[in-house]
DNA sequence: AATCTTAGTGTATTTTTTACACTTAGTTCG
DNA sequence: CGAACTAAGTGTAAAAAATACACTAAGATT
C-alpha cells in the first residue's frame, strides 16, 4: 500500500503527544505556550507544547517527558483528552519543525495525542528548554493564532476542562497536593466564569465527598491561616 | 534514534482505529465483536473491529471504513474516545496478526485511537466480512478474554458510555434518528442497570428539552402507537 | 362489543439547591 | 500590647428539583 515519495519513508504516521497546561492565579485563566527560539526578525509563532513519541515510553510518559524537556515542568497531573489525526494537520506547514525534536518521517503526517492540566501558577515557574526559546502564560481569552491545528486543540481542551468542572464538580488529579477551600472556590469561579457563595460551595464539596482535610495549615498569610485538603486518590492508572 | 531491528523498518509507529459498537435490543446491552476467519479447531480468540490507518484518510474515517468493511455496519455515529499506546500493547503478541490487513512495520509498536457507538440492534445487521470469519453480539456482562488489550479498551468504553448517560442525560447522536420515549426510557434502563419511573423519566426529557417531536407515530404495533421524536441535533463537526 | 397492550398524564412528599450575615483566628501596625 | 485588618469558617429559611405513586386513552385483536 502506498509506496510513496522519498525510499526509506514508511506509510506510517509520526505520533506526537501536546499538552495544554492551563494556569490560575486569582484573576484570569491562562495557557502555557512556547516560543521559537530564534526568530529572524518576524513575528515569532507560539505553539502549544509537543513533540514525537518515542519508540519506548507510553504516551502518558511521552507527554510528561515534552512537557519537561521544553518548559521544566514536572510532577503534573495530565488528562489525555483526544487525538487529532486529520491527514494534513501538520505535513502542509513547511517551515514549523522547530517544534518537533526530530521528524522521523518528514514525509509523513503527524498524528497527535493531546492532553491537558491544570496548575497552580504561582507553584510551577516554566522555564524555556530545548527547542522553546520562550514560554508564556497566555489568557485563555487572548489566544492569538498558534501554529498547525493548534487553535483546535486548544479550544477543545477549554472545552473539556468546563466539562470536568460540571459535570463531576471537582477538578479532580488537576491540582496541587494541598489547597485551601477557598483556592478550590476560587478555581470553579475563575474556569467557569461565574461566582459562587461560599457556604454553598463548601456544603457541596463536603458532601460529595472526595477530599480528605490535613492535619496541617496554611502559612505564610496575613490573616487567619486556612485548613489544607487534598483529594482522596482514587488514584486511577494513568500510565496509558 | 533507535535504529532498531530490521532493515526498511522506521520507528514511527502503526496506527490503528478500534470500535467498541454497543447494541441494545429490549433486554440486554451488547457489544459488537469478531472472531477469526479459520480458527484451526482450537478456540477462536475474539477482538473488537480494528484495523490500520491509511495514509490519507482522518481518524473517523478511517473509523468508519473498518467497521464497514469488517462487519458491514453503515450510516452509525462513532464517538472517539480515547487512545491506547502502551509500547507493548501489540508488539508482543504472537499469532494474532489476523486483526490487521497488513502490518506496515511488522516490528513496530501498534498505537490505537478507540471510538465507541450505540445501536439498536433490530436496525442494523452486521455481516462478517474481509478478514473478520463471523460477527458475534455479546453480552456485555459476559465478554470473554479478548485479544490483545481489548478487555481495556472494552471496559472503559462501557465506562464513558455510562458516564455519557449520567451527566449529559441523553445519549445525543449515538441512536437511531426517531424514537420513542419508552424506547429511549429502556435504553436508559438497560445502560444504567436501573429501573425508572415513567412520568418522571418525561418530565426530566421534556425539561432538559433535547429532543423534538415529529409529525409521526409509532406504526406496526398492536397497541396504541406512540409519539416519534428525534434529538435535536446540535450537529458537532465529528470529523475529526 | 369486549379485551388486550402500551401510551400518556398530575399531585403530594422529600431532597437538594439557593440566598443570605455574623463570629473567629491570626497578622500587622501604631 | 491593643486596635484594626483580612480572610476563614459556620446555619437557617425559602425555592426548586427529584421522587413516589395509579388511573384513563388509543388503537389492535378476538
Amino acid at each position: 500500500m502506498a509506496d510513496s515519495a522519498n525510499m526509506h519513508s514508511s506509510p506510517n504516521p509520526n505520533v506526537s503527544t501536546d499538552c495544554v497546561v492551563f494556569g490560575f492565579d486569582d484573576e484570569k485563566l491562562k495557557v502555557l505556550l512556547i516560543e521559537q527560539k530564534n526568530t529572524g526578525g518576524i513575528s515569532p509563532q507560539l505553539a502549544l507544547p509537543g513533540d514525537l513519541v518515542l519508540e519506548n515510553e507510553n504516551l502518558y510518559q511521552s507527554a510528561t517527558r515534552i512537557l519537561k524537556e521544553l518548559t521544566n515542568l514536572e510532577g503534573i497531573y495530565l488528562k489525555q483528552f483526544k487525538t487529532f489525526g486529520n491527514p494534513n494537520r501538520v505535513r502542509d506547514v513547511k517551515d514549523q519543525d522547530w517544534l518537533r525534536t526530530f521528524r522521523e518521517d518528514p514525509q509523513a503526517r503527524v498524528i497527535t495525542v493531546a492532553y491537558y492540566s491544570l496548575v497552580k501558577m504561582e507553584d510551577f515557574a516554566p522555564q524555556a528548554a530545548s527547542l522553546a526559546g520562550k514560554v508564556v502564560w497566555q489568557n485563555v481569552d487572548e489566544v492569538p493564532q498558534l501554529a498547525f491545528d493548534h487553535n483546535q486543540i486548544f479550544n477543545e481542551a477549554l472545552e473539556r476542562l468546563r466539562e470536568e468542572f460540571e459535570y463531576k464538580n471537582v477538578g479532580y488529579e488537576l491540582l496541587p497536593k494541598k489547597f485551601t477551600l477557598s483556592m478550590l472556590q476560587k478555581l470553579h469561579e475563575i474556569i467557569l466564569g461565574v461566582e459562587l457563595d461560599k457556604r454553598n460551595f463548601r456544603k457541596k464539596i463536603k458532601k460529595s465527598d472526595v477530599l480528605i482535610p490535613l492535619d496541617e495549615k496554611q502559612s505564610g498569610v496575613d490573616h487567619k491561616p486556612a485548613q489544607l485538603f487534598r483529594y482522596k486518590t482514587a488514584s486511577k492508572s494513568s500510565s496509558i
